[in-house]
DNA sequence: GTACAATCGGAATCAGCATTCCGCTTGAAG
DNA sequence: CTTCAAGCGGAATGCTGATTCCGATTGTAC
């Protein structure tokens, strides 16, 4: 039976841990996220064996989110939109947090196997959107995963620093999202 | 007079430091900076007051370089792809070390004079730059300052992970420039 | 209500690193 | 060739922050 207290505290501290990591990175220090839970630090080290840990859960449901939007996006058949909306839905989520940009490094040294599952299906359902735009003709046939990658990297990265406002963010999106799509209006889809 | 061995030692610390600052970034240990310049941290030391200090001292010369290069470029009286060439450089300049995001960092807390002020440099060369590139019609006219600094960011820390070859780069810059380029053709210049 | 194991809290421990200190060395001036 | 201050190396120090430990609590089962 697990102690109701014990749930309770798991609890609180993922939801400090949330919002401190989100503020101050991974630089944060643990006295700070259990003072933020009400909770002694060994207690939140009863929960998470270390801070990287601790981290890694965080990240993970993060990255569990987006796959989920990643595929609604896909389920919802709309090929010429749903690579967009989910570029800037990634962006968006690291925008003035300090937290997913990690999730995203796609040459880790000593990242934990399900991390590097999260990585692998984020990169799959980023794949597929982009192959569904390519097919329709929303996205210039001649860009591949990784220059995409690359691009998200640096918009998550410089929406991570929490430097730029919302508005800046959405016409720098606007410009590189220009860049991706086909000179000419997109032709029209074979079945019309 | 100073003396022949400070100045050699003061070179190798530099030099050291520059290898060891853009593989390992800011977080990279004295030790091994004075090691690998063949010294003792103390010597290190009497030269450069703390590490941050030797960090500014290296980024503030790479800076110096590309505000060169900048003016070179604005007097070579190439506006059409001076801007482009410049942006190129800068992320270029990033690719693989760890070393030049910080000094591009908008918003700083506790910048020394100095930073700051090369800061508003590079931002007015940047500026005076896509200025004559939009007057030509090589950019188009409704993007300001705010995105490019903020694309020119995330770029530059994608390309400081290291984790993108050099073509990987160069077609994420393709698209992004493609994006901000007008749709049209440009208009002739005016004296056409 | 009592007993007991799971939890707690948070002080003490440990480790990593920047920075300081000081006795030794060495370039340069006379 | 001496002299001696500037410069040197690197051990010792101090601080920051993660992780561990253990006596005190507190759910839960009976």
């Amino acid at each position: 039976m697990i102690r109701s207290d014990a749930a309770r505290n798991r609890a609180k501290v993922l939801e400090a841990a949330e919002s401190v990591l989100g503020e101050q990175g991974p630089t944060a220090r643990m006295d700070e996220i259990a003072r933020r839970a009400g909770v002694g630090v060994g207690t939140v080290y009863r929960h998470f064996a270390t801070k990287e840990a601790l981290y890694a859960a965080i990240v993970s449901a993060r990255v569990d989110l987006l796959l989920d939007e990643a595929a609604r996006l896909r389920a919802a058949a709309e090929p010429a939109t749903g690579f967009f909306t989910f570029f800037a839905q990634v962006v968006a989520d690291a925008a003035g947090k300090k937290t997913l940009t990690d999730a995203l490094r796609s040459a880790g040294i000593d990242v934990k196997a399900e991390q590097e599952d999260q990585r692998t299906r984020m990169r799959e359902a980023l794949a597929e959107l982009l192959r569904d735009a390519q097919r329709v003709g929303a996205v210039r046939p001649d860009v591949d995963m990784p220059e995409i990658l690359a691009l998200l990297r640096g918009a998550s990265m410089a929406a991570e620093t929490g430097d730029y406002s919302g508005p800046v963010i959405d016409r720098s999106l606007a410009v590189l999202f220009d860049g991706l799509r086909p000179l000419a209006p997109p032709a029209p889809p074979p079945t019309a």
